[in-house]
RNA sequence: GUGGGCGUAGUGUAGUGGUUAACACGUCAGGUUGUGGCCCUGAAGAUCGUGGGUUCGAUCCCCACCGUCCACCCCA
């Protein structure tokens, strides 16, 4: 028999209450914080993520999902989020819309990884993206609404760690100090490190050799080149984050200069949410600016900041933060019929949907087990029609929770009386 | 891409180099005439991940592959 693709999941009926919670939250805090929802294409053409994520990037290098059509284009499954929008956003000529266009987008996202516990090859991702304005105010919205979400998720015990990449000009000359430095201790470093050193210097400050951090604990740090503009910028964020820390008791975060991101658009402000105790694939929200990228992208230069969330880690930490979660909608009826009762019953079935009441007629089968069935489907109530019933024109009604008595009806006010029940259990 | 653990019915587990591979939950059917949940009885359901090898004989030993989990890498 077949079997799902590595990496993949099936999110079946049990698991889709942690779903529909997290993607409900998603939605309300996005509408709460004036973003509209994006869709865009599952596939777009592979040079928008070669360009966009970074040729260097081992999500470019090692990890795309690439194709080639039948015309002899090259599509990519998208790996990420952001390019996309940006992409939308100067194809669509948004920048002629009140500035900063805030979207969001919940999306299925496509990396060949070797699959662990929150790692998947294809994962879903809950973004926003405020795009067209470069202020400092604006990092904050996009933290806030980040804080937010987890909050009204329900979730706690989280850190938010931030840093400053600076600019691009300014990073030059850090990288190269950055080299100098560990270059110094390169006898010391372990190989992988040794190869980082080649490759990505930025990824030794977050390495998780222990000799590598100890010597990156006195590195040198990205905010101390910052130049003068995105210093400015970061003074105005520290300040507006203080000033959330009023606003929220639980508010809090921390200057993290070992904090880097994989992918090369980022600028600026960079930041992640973890649970406190995180273990490896623990990271729920990172995010930053991304000042350059509409213009490497070929668009004109537009300052832009996001995050991206991965659904399947928040529901990972839902679970293990034994989080309740909204149960699914529950069944109003199962409708119990034997013998010539049955068609009658298919009709009232018919007509009770279309009053909107959920009902399951009962499988053809003993009494009994349609009964049990009833009871087994969780139904709120069984609706009995049996011979008896057939002669009155009627209907009984059983409540299947606690130890009300069953009733009789007349057929026409089945629906009314199952929704007054329901209507009647709300808070 | 690297290293390690694991792989027995739908699920969770037990078990043995040699006749019909066990248990629990779940599923289905019964427990008399139209009433679920508890309980009782019964049934179905496993080519013991796949393919090689060792052996008179392998689910059990060895190898490869696949899958899964963990760590690295990377990242959400």
């Amino acid at each position: 028999m077949f079997r799902k693709p590595r990496g993949t999941q099936d999110i079946l009926p049990d698991d889709q209450t942690y779903w529909n919670y997290v993607r409900n939250t998603a939605e309300t805090v996005a509408a709460r914080f004036g973003y509209a929802r994006i869709d865009t294409p599952l596939f777009e053409s592979t040079d928008l993520f070669q360009r966009g994520v970074g040729d260097e990037t081992d999500i470019v290098q090692k990890e795309m999902y690439s194709f080639e059509d039948n015309g002899g284009d090259s599509l990519t499954l998208r790996p990420e989020g952001t390019a996309s929008v940006c992409r939308a956003y100067v194809e669509n000529g948004m920048q002629n819309l009140p500035q900063p266009v805030r979207q969001f987008y919940l999306a299925p996202m496509f990396r060949y990884e070797r699959p662990q516990a929150g790692r998947l090859r294809q994962h879903n991702q809950f973004g926003v993206e405020a795009i067209g304005d470069a202020s400092a105010t604006v990092d904050a919205e996009i933290i806030e609404l980040g804080f937010s979400y987890l909050k009204r998720l329900d979730i706690s015990d989280f850190t938010l760690r931030l840093n400053s990449l600076a600019d691009p000009n300014e990073r030059e000359p850090y990288l190269a100090k950055l080299s100098d430095y560990f270059s110094q201790y390169a006898g010391e470093l372990p190989k992988v490190d040794l190869a980082r050193l080649e490759r990505a210097p930025l990824r030794l400050l977050d390495s998780k050799e222990q000799v590598t951090r100890k010597i990156g604990a006195d590195a040198p740090k990205s905010l101390d080149y910052l130049g003068a503009a995105s210093q400015e910028h970061w003074d105005q964020l520290v300040d507006l984050l203080d000033g959330l820390k009023t606003t929220f008791s639980e508010f809090d975060y921390h200057v993290d200069h070992r904090l880097v991101r994989g992918l090369d658009y980022y600028n600026r402000t960079v930041f992640e949410f973890e649970p406190r105790d995180a273990g490896g694939q623990g990271t729920m929200i990172a995010g930053g600016r991304y000042d350059p990228l509409i213009e490497i992208l070929g668009g004109p230069a537009t300052p832009g900041i996001g995050f991206g969330s991965g659904i399947e880690r928040i529901i990972l930490e839902l679970k293990a933060q034994e989080i309740s979660v909204p149960s699914a909608d529950q069944l109003d009826a199962v409708i119990v019929s034997v013998g010539a009762a049955r068609s009658a019953a298919a009709r009232l079935a018919t007509s009770l949907r279309s009053n909107a009441v959920a009902v399951v007629l009962a499988p053809e089968r003993s009494f009994k087990a349609q009964m049990r069935y009833a009871n087994q489907l969780g139904a709120v109530h069984t609706v009995i029609l049996g011979e008896r019933e057939m002669a009155a024109n009627s209907a009984t009604i059983k409540p299947m929770q606690g130890d009300s008595p069953q009733f009789e009806v007349p057929l026409d006010e089945v629906a009314r009386s199952l929704s007054a029940s329901r209507d009647g259990q709300l808070p």
